[in-house]
DNA sequence: AACAAAAATTTGTATAGACAATATAATATT
DNA sequence: AATATTATATTGTCTATACAAATTTTTGTT
C-alpha cells in the first residue's frame, strides 16, 4: 500500500488493476462485498466506497441481490458526430439503431422556451420526448420543443424517424445551423429511468438551439447520454492560411 | 417527504431548493454537518451522502476543518470552441487567460503513442504538459505529445503561448485537421492536483489528434476539464441541400 | 414433477461511534 | 506585544451493526 493513501482509494486502485489486467474477465461477476472485507480485511463502508466508485467510473455495475459484475464495454460505444454534413442520425458501428417514441404533447411556452426560440407568448409549442437505443440499450434520452406554426401537427410516424428528415421532408423546414452547449450533469431519478442507470452516473448533457436556413429558431432540445458509454467525436478540417 | 425516496435523496433534494431559492447564498457558508443531521434528524452518513452529492454535482465546496460552501459560479465558464477557424486560444470571455507549463520532457515513444502518432520505433517525443487558467483558476490540464522530429527543440516559450501558433510560426507545421475524442472520466489524484478539484469530480477528457497540411499526425494529446466548470459550445453550419 | 414457501445470498440504506486531519479561536507563556 | 500552546469546530476516513430489498437456491407440499 502506498504513502499517503486513503484506504478506499488503494483497495479501487487495486481492483481496478484486477479488471485491467483480465483477472476480473469482462462481464463476470467478482467477489461479493463481504468477500473483499476479508480479503483486505476492511469494513465494508470501505470496500464500497472503492466499488461505488469504479461504478461511477463505468467499470463495474451492480445489481442488487446479484452481485458485481465487471462491465464489458470497457471499449465505449462510439457516437461519431462529424462536423461536415448534417445528421440526426446517430451512427452506430453494426449496432441496431432504434427510435423509441414516448410522448408528443403540445405544452405552453416557458421563459426558457421563450428565450431559445423566441417565440411570441401563448404560441403552443410540441414537446417530443425519445429514447434512441442501440442493440436495445438506451443510449440517448432527448427532449425536442418545437413550435406548433414551424410545424403544425408532427406525428409518431415523423418523431419515429429523424426529426431533422420530417422536418426537411414533411414541413419544408430546412435546418442550416444548430448551437449545441455540452455539459455534465449527474443522472437525476427521470434520467436514470430514461437511460437504464444508476442516479448519480455522471452525464453528457446537451442543449441544441436548431436554426433553419431563414435564421428562424425552430428546434431546442435536451439530449442526454451516458457517460460510461459514449464518446463522442469531433472531426475538425482547418482552412488553409490565407497569409 | 415523498413516497418511495431514500433519506439522503429526500435531504439532497431539500438542500438543492435552499441553494435554488437562495436560502443558501452563493459563497456563503452552509450548516455543518452536525446540524443538518440534527435538523433532519438522521445520522452523519445520511448527511454526507446527501452533501457529497452536491458537491459532484458543483454546487458546493468543501473545506475540511473550515466547513460547505455554496459554489459561487451556478452560471458555467463558456469555453468556446467554435468549429469554422482552428484557435489553440480558449476564449473566456472577461477573464485573464494564462498557460502554464509544468514540464517539457523527451520521452519514448509507447505504444498507444506510436499507434497515435505513427512514429517509427524509439523516435523520441516531446511530453509537454501545461495548466491553463482564467483569473487564477485552473480550467484545463493538458498532455501534449509532438514528436522530436516534427519540431525539434520545443521550448518554453513555445508552450507558454499557442502551441498551435508556435508549430506555424517556429517549425512551419501547419495544423489542417484534428480529430477528437470526448469522454467523461472521474478526476484521480494527478487531475484532481492538477485541476484543484477533488478526486472523483466528473470531468470533461478529450484526446486529440492533430494533422498537418501533409497528413501527417503531429500531435497527441490529451486534455482534462473540470466537468463542474466547463461548458462546450459547438457551433455546426449545415451545407444547404443540393438535391 | 410442478408449484409454493422458506431460506440464503448479495447489494442498498441507515445508525452510532471513534479517531484523524485541517483550520480557526482562545489561552498561556515569554 | 508577540509567540507558542491548547482547545474547539468541522470535514475526512473507518469500523461495526442492523435491517431492507432483490435475486437465487433450497426445501416442502401436493
Amino acid at each position: 500500500m502506498e504513502k499517503n493513501q486513503s484506504l478506499h482509494a488503494y483497495i479501487k486502485e487495486e481492483l481496478l488493476d484486477r479488471i485491467k489486467s483480465n483477472k476480473y474477465k469482462k462481464g463476470e461477476k467478482i467477489p461479493p462485498e463481504l468477500e473483499l472485507c476479508k480479503e483486505f480485511n476492511v469494513s465494508r463502508t470501505t470496500v464500497r466506497s472503492a466499488l461505488n466508485q469504479l461504478t461511477l467510473e463505468g467499470y463495474l455495475y451492480r445489481k442488487q441481490g446479484k452481485g458485481t459484475y465487471v462491465a464489458d464495454q470497457k471499449v465505449k460505444q462510439t457516437l461519431s458526430s462529424t462536423v461536415k454534413r448534417y445528421s440526426d442520425q446517430i451512427a452506430i458501428q453494426g449496432k441496431k439503431a432504434k427510435i423509441e417514441l414516448i410522448s408528443i404533447n403540445v405544452v405552453p411556452a416557458t421563459e426558457i422556451l421563450k428565450k431559445s426560440l423566441g417565440v411570441k407568448p401563448k404560441e403552443p409549442i410540441q414537446r417530443i420526448e425519445r429514447i434512441r437505443r442501440a442493440n436495445g440499450e438506451p443510449t440517448q434520452y432527448e427532449v425536442s420543443y418545437i413550435p406548433w406554426d414551424v410545424a403544425p401537427g408532427i406525428t409518431q410516424e415523423h418523431a419515429e424517424v429523424s426529426l431533422y428528415g420530417s422536418l426537411k421532408n414533411a414541413f419544408d423546414v430546412h435546418i442550416a445551423k444548430t448551437t449545441e452547449h455540452i455539459e455534465i450533469t449527474l443522472a437525476d431519478e427521470i434520467i436514470s429511468t430514461r437511460l437504464e442507470c444508476k442516479e448519480g452516473l455522471p452525464c453528457f448533457y446537451i442543449e441544441t438551439i436548431a436554426e433553419d436556413d431563414k435564421g428562424d429558431k425552430v428546434e431546442f432540445s435536451r439530449s442526454y447520454f451516458r457517460g460510461d458509454k459514449t464518446n463522442f467525436m469531433i472531426e475538425r478540417n482547418y482552412p488553409p492560411n490565407k497569409e
